[in-house]
DNA sequence: TTGTAGGCGTTATCAC
DNA sequence: GTGATAACGCCTACAA
């Protein structure tokens, strides 16, 4: 196998000793024009490239690769975080290794250490629901990492999250406001720290408008989006409920078949924005946040901590904002 | 700065020579059980984790990374090529770093030029439409690499695309039958060389019935969804257009938007599938193919590239398939 | 300003 | 079956 040419090769074919070329290499300025120009052209001619694999187990260096660990890559949700992380480690000279665990806490954890042994100078990680070995047990303990999306336990470590209360609650006040008395709350598992937010936000608009919780109107068990249509039929049907708030995008297009399949819809308000919500009809109202922008917080959180700083928060809790787009209302 | 434990403190503590420790990560199997066993306990004592970029200086070894090349991961049509690869590589024990061009030429460089300092073993690359230099001219010459949605220049090298003049005529064929005579393109550069490919499937199927191509009717500056918005209202109003194919997903977005605008609609078809084209209404016909499988396809080639195998394929065509969900049809 | 010697963590060679 | 020793490509003392 050839493994290209070396610093050695460079300097024997400029007749310079290995430091010098190192020198040059690595931009040091007191070098003689004559040697560096000889160095450059011979750097050309073997077509040299420098070893950062070589150069990162010297002491003092590191790989200067970052590892993101999410759910799923091909979930826009994901990818979108993705991009405003990559966006921010780039600019700053870093690589970015992307995995995707599937939430599976056996993969996360085997990607963890692949990334480990790989090296790797810090991690941004979305911890999959459950599973996984808890960290503080990990020998040795992890380089420096930032949750996202997920809190981290009992704040040992950085996280970014996004306000999930006071989205759910904004949404609930919206439909409250629209005269809806018996508004259906359709989601994931509470396990899902996200979901148990967002149902804590919804619960406590209900109370604050004076209304009871009743559970028959709240369903957790929606994975997919047929089963959002399902349990949002039933919830109509059965239940009698009069507005839809659907906890997570997944529940949103599927309220939206089952609207569809019975041909009338109640007022419905979604939390995370998706593709196409403006071309529904009527246009899908979503609480909504800048994902790109959260992965860019935890980015430079992570690259604030690897500069030797000290981030500003241990949890940073990102805004969200209610995009009124007309679903919410009970007349179009 | 904490490097961690070697193998040198682990053959210590395990009072194990060097190399009978390398042997046991290694999982090679004449080790005397005994000494096994304390190199064992001396590894979880200390949390030893290999170094795979130390190990991959060694002749004969590699990084068992690969590099992924896309325009923008934030894009779902690449993070779900992303996804593929990823799955397809994961499988492998390869690791994947992942990165945006933008469509930068430059960036483009930048990016396989870090990923070639880094030792990736292999590139999967998605070209920016302009500018980046000739490969062919690169010095040293790149590692194994697949092309993936953009053709290899003369040959040189692999390539997986879609049947996308194909796609683009059943595309066509489709709004023809429905009795459409003036049927409108719209898409990006022609420059683009799916864009293209797209156009000369659309012209070959108007040949086809008889119909002349009017250039009046082919708008290929369509870059945004509210260009696309801008050329639809155009075609309709002032060049008697009486169907769309648009020839990217932003197209077929905008075409919606100019519908909605102007409150009526005509014949639609699109290319490329978008996450609620179901949602719309009429639903949105597209031409779409299987985009994970894009990158799977791509990865295994390159997968057998590093294994030393010859793909059975230099240019791998994918075949497209036609979605037909109702805004083909002239009436509703 | 330049070069020499040594070590980073790992694996391969080849004796024992 | 096991272990000294020598690389791999690079960079940093330190000496010249």
């Amino acid at each position: 196998m050839n493994r290209g040419p070396t610093m050695v090769d460079v300097a024997e074919a400029a007749s310079v000793s290995l430091k010098t070329v190192s020198r040059y290499i690595n931009g040091a300025t007191n070098i003689d024009p004559k040697l560096a120009e000889r160095i450059r052209e011979a750097v050309l001619a073997l077509g040299y490239r420098r070893n950062l694999a070589a150069a990162s187990i010297r002491p003092g260096w590191t790989s200067r690769m970052l590892g993101l660990i999410i759910g799923d890559l091909g979930n826009p949700y994901y990818s979108t975080l993705a991009r405003g992380v990559e966006r921010e480690v780039h600019e700053r000279g870093y690589l970015l290794t992307t995995a995707s665990s599937d939430e599976n806490g056996q993969r996360h954890d085997e990607l963890i250490d692949r990334m480990l042994e790989q090296r790797v100078d810090g991690l941004i990680i979305v911890p999959p629901y459950t599973g996984g070995r808890p960290w503080n047990e990990l020998r040795p303990p992890l380089p420096p990492r930032v949750l996202v999306d997920r809190p981290a336990p009992e704040g040992d470590g950085y996280s970014v999250l996004a306000d999930n209360a006071r989205g759910a609650a904004s949404a609930t006040e919206v439909l409250l406001a629209e005269g809806a008395t018996r508004i259906a709350f359709v989601g994931d598992s509470e396990l899902i720290s996200t979901m148990a937010e967002r149902r804590q936000g919804y619960e406590e608009a209900l109370l604050a408008a004076g209304l009871e919780v009743d559970l028959s109107l709240v369903d957790h068990g929606v994975h997919t989006d047929e089963q959002a249509a399902g349990a949002v039929q039933r919830l109509l049907d059965d239940h009698g409920a009069d507005a839809i708030f659907a906890a997570n995008n997944r529940a949103a297009i599927g309220a939206l078949r089952a609207f569809r399949a019975r041909g009338a819809r109640v007022p419905l308000v979604g939390f995370d924005d998706f593709e196409s919500a403006e071309l529904t009809s009527p246009p899908t109202t979503v609480v909504s946040h800048d994902i790109a922008h959260m992965g860019a917080v935890a980015a430079g959180t992570l690259l604030t901590l690897l500069d030797g700083g000290v981030p500003a928060e241990q949890t940073t809790v990102l805004p969200v904002t209610l995009q009124r787009r007309g679903s919410e209302l009970r007349v179009q």
